[in-house]
DNA sequence: GATGAATGAGCATTCATTCAT
DNA sequence: CATGAATGAATGCTCATTCAT
């Protein structure tokens, strides 16, 4: 065994990449600012990840497969709950995506970039709408979805669902300052307003 | 008052910066690169703006100036057209936020980070639900709404409706792409699920 | 007119770069190296070059252009001068070749990379060959030559003449020193078996 | 005596080395491209050998004990075979330091940088003529040679028989490209050239 | 107003080398 | 012997910014 453990090295990169992308953005962030937050020598950084990218890329990686994770628990949780509540399942839902909120706003912001892709957050969306709605299709008669229906779903889904709980979690905070709004009082509103529109 | 040269080279700064900022982000655009796009001496463009921030801190003011004069000419019309339908009413929402486009990634890429404040992005959500509701007032009975009411449509507005709208015009290409879906029949369905939630 | 001439500055670099590169070859010289050596700013030189390779292809393509100047000049001469000892005109031209030197080591050194071009080194013994041959041509009768036997005669001139003389050149000063050997002498020894070899 | 796991390893090194050294110089190959050539870890490397500098120091060794070790072969055999004929000698020694071409390759390029010693050529070509002229001086009557006259032989044979010979392996390849000649008659044509210069 | 040139700090990346296991 | 990990200096290059003309 080396003198230290490699995995927990590249383990320590990407938190702290984590955290410098979504604070400074991946272009505001240079590579000895995460060598000197980690402790860890430039070198090694590039002895771990091929290049910068590589460090993003690994990172897009990882919530996608975080996400699917928490998915496969979360639907074997409700099974088990029976008829959960839906404010319930919606502020658990929060909770979870509060904590991947510096990964989200990186997929944010990198996907906003008219000259990137945006494929690791379309990636990201479709494995959980592609949940949600097999869920759904259990319990209901099974009647396939024509392409069309299914593009309709996906926008629906996406952009008034996904895109307001994800633009809420990494907003929350600065609006909270900027209108001088209690977060509790904010997450409140939010929730008040996301069943208003987007379940109905 | 005719534009002096000098008036011009701003205002082609501004233009390929507007560009080139959505396109790569504001990190990831060198006042090089400006230099080279507009083909202006890097000389010239630190004679007309005070730094790399004085461009896009430009570039945020002209937005916020641009969006309320749009509403105030908007307003004028409404008033005119009598009862437009909502339908078009939305379709011409989403036509002027289009060609607003760059402008909008920009605004939002720069309030993910972290790092930053959102107070642009802000502020021209405040401008634009401040006149939706200003407009509505003046039809109906004049009741002071308290300070929490106000919180709650603000967060409502912004969160179910400004977002998403913002969201898909900036993603709405790339999204095409990535699910091969025809952009026009993309916009049915994007509108359809805002009237859906958004408008009741 | 700027603070400095750029011209200038430019050539500086240049001259440095020559030296340097012929001491320690081309990737054996840091670009910091020349900065430091010139005393010019290393973004100052990415200013005038593009990149490093920029730099070298500069001094080849002077090289080039310097030989051929050198030929026309001695051409001229050479017709002036009426019938100038064979002696004297090798002399003349290893005084030349000496003054070119260092590129003519960057030349060889480039040329041996058996992962590059030799293009450089190829273009420019074809001026000199090119030069000696068009010069006796006027002076017998004109028959012209089969491409076989011109290829013929470039190898000859390449690998007994060009070759010998550029490697005498680049290495008299070390030969002197590990033979223990006055230079002149060395000189007069080469000449002698120059002559005996390549000229009959 | 078999060779060890070790010693084969350090030879891979070598191979590879050689290999990478003519192909972009010494300076132009990093120990890693080396260790991920051969599949060898770098720290292996070091442990065969103490720095880069003593690989390319294994290979001149190596180069000058292989020259040594096939002239004493070509001696013996030019006994036993009695009178062969000097284009056959010629060829056979193309051959032989054809396959040598890498070594000769690295010889050159690091003997022409004029900050470093062009020792290990020298030595090298010291070998090859001392062993010429020993193999002369045996059918002829012992007549010692004074240092000039010795002087004068060594820069003769070095410049004007074994460069052209070592450039003419190194750059053969190319020339045939860059001239556009098949390799078999450009090898004829400097078989001409050289017999007319070199070998009366 | 515009331009060419300069500057020094910073950037992503690679280097030769070391060393504990 | 071999390996994975680490290190700090260096490398090629770009950056935002300045300034004399």
């Amino acid at each position: 065994m080396p003198k230290t453990d490699g995995a927990l090295t590249k383990e320590r990169i990407l938190q702290v990449a984590e955290k410098l992308f979504s604070q400074n953005g991946f272009d505001g962030t240079s590579v000895d600012k995460i060598a000197k937050e980690t402790g860890i020598n430039k070198g090694s950084i590039y002895y771990h990840f091929k290049d910068k990218n590589d460090i993003i890329e690994s990172l897009f990686q990882n919530i996608i497969q975080d996400v699917e994770e928490h998915l496969n628990i979360a639907n074997r949780e409700k099974m088990a709950d029976g008829q959960l509540k839906l404010e319930d399942k919606i502020k658990a839902e929060i909770d979870y995506l509060h904590c991947k909120k510096s990964m989200l706003s990186i997929l944010l912001m990198e996907a906003m970039k008219s000259g990137a892709s945006s494929d690791h957050l379309f990636k990201c969306a479709e494995v959980i709408i592609a949940n949600e709605h097999t869920n759904r299709d259990n319990h209901q008669d099974e009647k396939k979805l024509t392409k069309e229906e299914q593009d309709s779903i996906f926008v629906y889904e996406f952009f008034t669902g996904i895109i307001p709980l994800l633009s809420f979690i990494t907003l929350k905070d600065k609006w909270s300052t900027y209108f001088n709004i209690d977060e509790d009082k904010l997450t409140d509103y939010f929730m008040e307003a996301f069943k208003k529109t987007h379940l109905k």
